[in-house]
DNA sequence: ATAAAAATTGTATAAATTTGCACATAATTT
DNA sequence: AAATTATGTGCAAATTTATACAATTTTTAT
């Protein structure tokens, strides 16, 4: 019936709108608009809507709307990877060359994305300096910048 | 018992290589490698990861690293909401029309996130009819376009 | 319209994940 | 070097999420 319609409609909004990290969190905001129903039914709805918990620096994990994901793609990446020119180590240091004005752009990917191989990075005009996490080889530094731009598998 | 850092690398190694969908199970993954360790630490090694649950249409849900999804939205968001020019309703059909040679992009992109408010779309070369799911409204439909491109919100 | 099949949901329970506590080990300070 | 502090881990309890089953409703086919 629409009853549910309208429930998977409640739920894609509330998780659109707020941070929510547990089912009974949500359920207790759906009770506060009238609808009320169990647990269980969110477990399933949830799954429904095929959404995603991820990693949240405020709450922990929050759940998240798949949509946002995939979107981003190889256009993203590409042009990511089209700025990359080469990567070294010296004295347990990165060091990577891009294209002239690149340097910044990639360097806030990396940022972003964090991986604690990196302990973080400091970007020039075509030069980024990468400073790795102890006891990390090159190669666990190399894989985890794949990670980030698949398409630096070809460059590096 | 071997050293964190050696774990954690082995866990993102392994989560970015095969798709997992509980710890028991990365726990016997690295058990096979000759690190055990208890489901509890694979508990806080996750969350130091930062490591999402994502829905998968194999497993149901499985672990994914968090880099993949961060990258950069804007980019392709974009470029998608570049080709887009406009949306209509009639008889419970919605139409959108692109650019030339936008549509199937764009559908795809549509199709993808795949949100339940839209049962699916044809595209042909600047045009996509989006077919709704019953019992749901045009802004419903709206609302979830600019989920996946947010960018839209100032076009429609 | 009616019988059969499919879908929805709650209840109870199982499974999965997180966390408090205790203790060991490593790093830092004095 | 001793004392203090911080970090990492297992264990067990607590919390959170998923599911088997049964009751109920909706849909489909006859």
């Amino acid at each position: 019936m629409g009853n549910r319609t309208e429930r998977l409609l409640a739920i894609k909004n509330i998780i659109a709108t707020r941070k929510v990290s547990s089912q009974e969190e949500l359920l207790s905001l759906l009770d506060k608009k009238g609808m009320n129903y169990t647990q269980a039914t969110l477990s399933r709805d949830l799954k429904f809507l095929k959404v995603n918990k991820i990693s949240d620096p405020e709450k922990g994990y929050i759940y998240e709307l798949p949509d946002q994901h995939t979107i981003s793609n190889e256009i993203a990446e590409t042009y990511a990877a089209q700025g990359f020119v080469s990567i070294q180590f010296a004295n347990k240091l990165g060091v990577i060359k891009t294209l002239p004005g690149y340097a910044n752009s990639i360097a806030s990917l990396i940022d972003r994305a964090g991986p604690f191989e990196i302990l973080g990075t400091i970007a020039g005009d075509d030069t980024i300096l990468l400073i790795p996490q102890e006891n990390v080889t090159e190669k666990d530094i190399i894989n985890s910048l794949i990670l980030i731009i698949p398409e630096l598998k070809n460059k590096i």
